[in-house]
DNA sequence: CCTCCACCGGAACGTGAGGAGT
DNA sequence: ACTCCTCACGTTCCGGTGGAGG
């Protein structure tokens, strides 16, 4: 009896290796970021000296390569350390996960072996016995917080502790490297804080078309197998993906997806084809997500405007059809409404979120409104609404409704 | 040129959840 | 374990407004 997943994979034969195109995986060759790895070995190899290191932060936008940058870095710091015998470790905390001060120093105390239960002690208490830790032998540590904008917000003590306790410490040395993508956040710190963690700054822009190319050949050819890309295909994958704000992510899932796709098709060869349809589905996905974790008030909104949308013969409704059918969906749904001045809030939200466009016009004697339009394709939003077990029982309104008018 | 519609959007305030401080 | 503080979400109140129709 053949095994169920025998044909499943083996066939296609399309990919080699299909994690070289996931973001986690690390390139020993970052094409374009020869500069930031340069600039970023300079400042590291303090370490190796034995002095401290300069605080580092890192900006750019999502899928710039920061991530990848730092830490191939890292790794190439780490192997050098442990052949010159410095004493150097680097840590990584992606502090989404981490969002608070206590939760990013029970993290690092433990990594030194002092155990720190992840709730309930007093923070400075946690933090003492990091320091402890920390200074227990001589050595360097360079601590990397990924995403620290979001340290920003709920753990600026964190930040603001973490730049200042070399003045602490006799045996160790402490740096820190701070990767956002948000440009404008440092704006929103402590002025201490702001100077002491932007000692050195390191910028990653967006990758143009061919500098995304690059970046796909470079791992297209460890990822499939040979000749089973058509010509086409990298450059398309490229310029889509360089209209989206140069995200090299972005560019490479539309490439696995693009072979995903042709594999399935059981087609030999990965074709422009399949491209296209990998940015419709990708997209669509996207678009998926994003309502799916639309809080209900706003999923409630933009049920009403897809109902107007085919109650009606138009495709624009002023704020007044909206909120009224709005009102109509709360009341079968025995959910209660907002006002008219919040339900004018979560329509900007959805016009920002780009599922719903909003432009402000007058009528003249008849009014000032904004007029309202669904600016996605229906069929993407309408089965993620209705997967909501609260607006399912919405889909009959459009039925009685269609009878009475 | 003036009016007045139907809404826009800013400001001040209320409230509950949850982290910080003690 | 307790209170204090902050922040997101909503509400109330209200001054502001582009232009069709008189």
């Amino acid at each position: 009896m053949e095994n169920l997943f025998e044909n499943l994979i083996s066939g296609g034969g399309i990919f080699a290796d299909k994690e070289v195109l996931r973001a986690t995986y690390i390139p020993e060759n970052l094409p374009h970021r020869k500069k930031q790895i340069s600039g970023l070995a300079d400042i590291l190899s303090a370490a190796l000296k034995g002095e401290t290191p300069s605080n580092v932060l890192i900006y750019g936008k999502t899928g710039t390569g920061k991530t990848a940058t730092v830490k191939y870095v890292s790794n190439e710091l780490e192997e050098m350390s442990e052949k010159t015998g410095s004493n150097c470790s680097l840590l990584y905390i992606n502090s989404e996960v981490f969002d608070t001060q206590y939760r990013v120093f029970a993290y690092l105390a433990r990594v030194f072996n002092k155990w720190v239960p992840m709730i309930g002690w007093p923070t400075d208490m946690v933090y003492s016995e990091f320091k402890k830790g920390i200074d227990a032998k001589n050595r360097s540590v360079i601590v990397i917080l990924d995403e620290v904008d979001k340290l920003a917000s709920k753990g600026e003590e964190a930040l603001y502790n973490l730049s200042r306790i070399n003045s602490e410490l006799n045996n160790a040395r402490v740096s820190l490297i701070g990767i956002s993508n948000d440009l404008t956040f440092t704006e929103l710190l402590d002025p201490r804080v702001k100077s002491s963690l932007g000692e050195e700054e390191i910028i990653f822009p967006p990758y143009n078309a061919e500098q995304l190319q690059d970046i796909l050949e470079e791992r297209a050819g460890k990822a499939f197998n040979d000749s089973t890309l058509n010509e086409a295909v990298i450059p398309l994958c490229a310029a889509f993906a360089a209209q989206e704000h140069g995200d090299a992510r972005r560019a490479l899932d539309l490439l696995r997806v693009s072979g995903e796709i042709a594999e399935r098709s059981k087609s030999k060869k990965v074709c422009e084809e399949h491209v296209r349809l990998a940015s419709k589905n990708i997209e669509k996905n996207r678009i998926a997500e994003v309502v799916e974790t639309l809080p209900l008030q706003s999923k409630i909104v933009l049920n009403s405007v897809l109902l107007l949308n085919r109650e009606k013969n138009k495709r624009r409704f002023s704020s007044g059809e909206v909120y009224n059918m709005y009102l109509r969906l709360c009341n079968h749904l025995s959910v209660e409404a907002l006002t008219q001045r919040r339900v004018a809030d979560l329509v900007s939200e959805l016009d920002i979120l780009g599922l719903v466009n909003a432009v402000v016009i007058s009528r003249g004697r008849y009014g000032r409104t904004k007029e309202i339009a669904l600016s996605v394709p229906e069929e993407c939003v309408q089965p993620v609404l209705l997967e909501d077990y609260k607006l399912k029982a919405v889909s009959n309104i459009r039925v009685r409704t269609q009878i009475t008018l």
